[in-house]
DNA sequence: CCAAAAGTTTAGCCTTGGCTAAAAATACTA
DNA sequence: TAGTATTTTTAGCCAAGGCTAAACTTTTGG
């Protein structure tokens, strides 16, 4: 009745519209956080590979201008998640670092848990990158406990 | 490689720039589609639960104002995926029941998903309302079959 | 050591998707 | 049927996150 696979009716048959409001607000929110942990787990992963993180690098791999970076970087700074001089390489602060790991920890959950269920390598990288903004602490330990359980 | 806290190291230690950059825009173009597709099948639910789709009712399942929904609504109707007259109720064209059957039923597949992999009924919704734009076609075939295989 | 290349910053533009306030149209009800 | 309540529309505002072009700084190599 209520999960029913096959298709099936409206999603909102069984749900207030209150609580149907509630869901698409979280994922707003999802969506406006979803950039920021981007930014601050790619300047982690710059950092721990090549020893820093340089503008021109974050564009590449975001696969956005340097001004666009630029920008963001301004925006990063105010909100105390790097720490950045002009002209040079961009730093994380302590708040950044912590959201990094944890942005990198969902992600790699996300990853094992997509090929847990037979998705493959690449396909599970490149969803990950948009879902695992999406997934609540509940779900994020009901995948770490479901690969977990797979693994073993 | 450098730090190995928990869940391995960074993300793009075994990815070049352009893959992980074709992964961030991949996620980027989900984020253009995800409105359009949340108000063509929240459209649908509303016809198919009450025979009409009021723009009241709409925003008030979104939870945003009729200003944004009046917005919106011109802007699905550009794109020739609803029929609206002014003061009227707004109905779906061809090309946007489609697109609202394709969203529901990928909508179903990721709550199915979820609930399979021990995600209680109340989060696997409020997730999959963001998931669902982020799944490839591979990913929700890989979720289909895994729901299938689980349920038989 | 200096010119060219590479990287960074600034300025200004655009679309999206929210909002409020107020006007206009429609619907309800006494 | 008149007056009120609801709904829809319009107008104008805002922040986010893209972009290009051009100026500026740093790095590099001859
Ligand atoms: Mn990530
Ligand atoms: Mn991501
Ligand atoms: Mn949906
Ligand atoms: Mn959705």
């Amino acid at each position: 009745m209520s999960s029913d696979p096959k298709g099936g009716g409206a999603v909102s048959a069984h749900m207030t519209p209150d609580k149907q409001a509630s869901h698409f607000k979280r994922a707003r929110e999802a969506r406006e956080s979803e950039i920021i942990e981007d930014y601050v787990e790619l300047i982690a992963d710059l950092i721990d590979e090549h020893g820093e993180a340089r503008a021109v690098d974050i564009g590449k791999r975001l696969g956005v201008t340097g001004a666009t970076v630029n920008k963001m970087i301004a925006r990063l700074k105010m909100m105390d998640l790097v720490n950045a001089e002009p002209y040079r390489s961009i730093f994380l602060t302590d708040e950044g670092r912590k959201m990094a790991e944890a942005s990198r920890a969902r992600h790699h959950i996300v990853v094992a848990l997509l090929r847990a269920v037979g998705v493959d390598e690449a396909t599970a990288w490149a969803d990950a990158e948009g879902m695992e903004h999406c997934c609540s602490p509940e779900t994020l330990a009901a995948f770490a406990e479901f690969v977990k359980k797979q693994g073993s």
